[in-house]
DNA sequence: CTGTTAGCGCTTTCAC
DNA sequence: GTGAAAGCGCTAACAG
């Protein structure tokens, strides 16, 4: 029942065909790569062997040979974020425009299998494109030391040897900040993502930074998913905030939800802010304000970043692309301005 | 300004940490692969040599001494569907529980793309997964002579030379229908999925079956996301359908959030049935009637054939996963249960 | 223009 | 146990 070619599946090589041709291999590799002018009819004997036997050129081989997979690798956290394919999609246009396929993995959010997934992709690839909002600085030290080309995405980190881009995640709360104090909101919650999530570092950052004019934020541990924001949104009441800020639309979605279970009216009663505007388009019944990540942009960019740095070897300075704010039904004015005074 | 290394990142070879530890470079592979017994201080001195020069096996030259990538593909036509990325992570925890990592490529729904990525996997991965509801018979038949290990997801074509695994999409709308039909609906709508989509094709033969029960159904066209269902929901009414059953659950919430605008409401004056089950948890404000793809199963299984299909080389026969009916809120008796006579 | 000759970096007999 | 040598399939000088 076992069949003969067990183990080793595409066993026609370069020289089979050469031989069927009647060619040296070189010429064969001459004709698929068009590096040299070969005779017509040659090339016509030599496609025809290709296409008789199905030869199908190693890539193991010739990545070898040429020292250069054709391949870049990409590492995102979690590919059910709808974050990610948009980055994703980007990332390949440039990718393939350049010649390079993708390959991408999902490190599902655990950051031990993390440093190992990109040390695969690195023996794999001619260069990374690295997304973990959570390892810790250390591997990311030791990671980005090991010339290779390596572009860091949404993290910024001072002080690694490579090169980062990333959404302005600071500026874009500040301008939900900025949105909300102006409707006259003082009393701010926020639905915090990840603990050690960079990303949510920065955010929380515009936060304290924006209690300058006139915000007083409480800080409530949540998470990224709906389901996060679903199970949290109770505990607003609580704070006694006029206004809900969160680490993404994800986050927000559940949260209103739940509000209206709870009988609480968004906005009348409360505003709710996401993060990301992910198009929810028609699914959601909610017009949730929130900020705008430039998910295409980004992509594109970081791959271009990655494409430099594998011909040029050299990177520049971190990249931070600009949010924006887009303000729809889930924010209005409170009810009841509250005195700042205490 | 350019990096001597240009072009060639990661030139400590095997060799080099021979040399470094004294050793020969078959020693080394020994230590790294484990495959005889070396001598614990020599084994010691390897290791600081590995860790003192920053050694990583080149996967290329791996490869191709091993014959084996210890890699499989996966081809997806759309990642931002949140339907593959459960089915991802089950591939991935096969493939790991097995030595192999995964690698991911988006055919973006583009047939004319899709070949050239299969056949870019099957030059760098032991074993592929297709998911391709598109690709066209005569690309599938060529892509399945190949002689290497392949697995057709979620879609059953018979006469081909590769073992395939589905949900049974076929059953699943069975489901609906009777469901639908013992609600004592008999005039349904149905909003179409991609037109040359085999799992669309599946979901069509059920409705027509379901003729038999004295069911009567309007196919209109439509696609598969949540801005389509939302663009054809206006066509239903014209039909005189009582239920909306539709491609998937992205479809169904845009139709529904689109009957909302009209003012139609779901359940009591239209009962829509989704289909996946597709987590929008806490998101959409619907609970939705559907039924369910076993997604995590079907990664499982799908991985484990591929796995058997690179060792053992040979394959079985096609294998359909249930689906399950959910009845949520979606769903209702029609207002006035029409007579079947025109 | 085309064939011959060396490797690319690693694993794996094969001798010692 | 360990080293030397051959070879995985391909590309890239190098000669003709």
């Amino acid at each position: 029942m076992r069949n003969p070619r067990q183990g080793r599946p595409n066993r026609v090589t370069i020289s089979d065909v050469g031989a069927a041709a009647g060619v040296s291999a070189s010429t064969v590799s001459r004709v698929l790569n068009g590096t040299t002018k070969v005779d017509p009819s040659l090339a016509a004997r030599v496609h025809d062997a290709v296409r008789q036997l199905g030869y199908r050129p190693n890539a193991a081989a010739q990545g070898l040979a040429r020292g250069e997979w054709g391949t870049i690798g990409v590492l995102v956290p979690d590919l059910a974020n709808p974050y990610f394919p948009e980055v994703l999609k980007a990332v390949s246009a440039v990718a393939r425009s350049h010649g390079r396929r993708v390959m991408v993995m999902e490190s599902d959010e655990d950051p031990s299998i993390e440093h190992d997934l990109v040390e695969d992709l690195m023996r794999s690839c001619d260069g990374v494109l690295l997304c973990s909002p959570r390892m810790g600085r250390a591997d990311l030290v030791v990671l980005t030391a090991r010339d290779h080309p390596l572009v860091l995405l949404d993290r910024i980190v001072p002080g690694l040897a490579a090169p980062a881009i990333s959404a302005d995640f600071f500026g874009g709360m500040m301008l939900i900040c900025g949105h909300l104090a102006q409707l006259g909101h003082r009393q701010v919650a926020y639905l915090s993502g990840p603990e050690v999530s960079w990303a949510n570092a920065e955010r929380i950052r515009a936060l304290e930074a924006a209690k300058a004019f006139g915000l007083s934020v409480t800080i409530l541990p949540c998470g990224s998913t709906s389901s996060c924001g679903y199970a949290a949104a109770a505990e607003v009441a609580g704070t006694g905030a006029t206004a809900l800020t969160t680490y993404n639309d994800l986050v927000a979605l559940g949260a209103v939800t739940r509000m209206r279970e709870l009988g609480v009216r968004v906005p009348e009663e409360l505003s709710v802010v996401g993060f990301d505007d992910i198009a929810l388009d028609h699914v959601a019944h909610t017009g949730l304000t929130t900020v705008s990540t430039p998910r295409g942009q980004l992509g594109r960019q970081a791959a271009e970043m990655l494409e430099t740095l594998m011909t040029e070897r050299h990177d520049g300075e971190p990249v931070y692309l600009p949010m924006e704010l887009h303000v729809r039904d889930s924010t209005a004015p409170p009810r009841v301005t509250r005195e700042p005074a205490e």
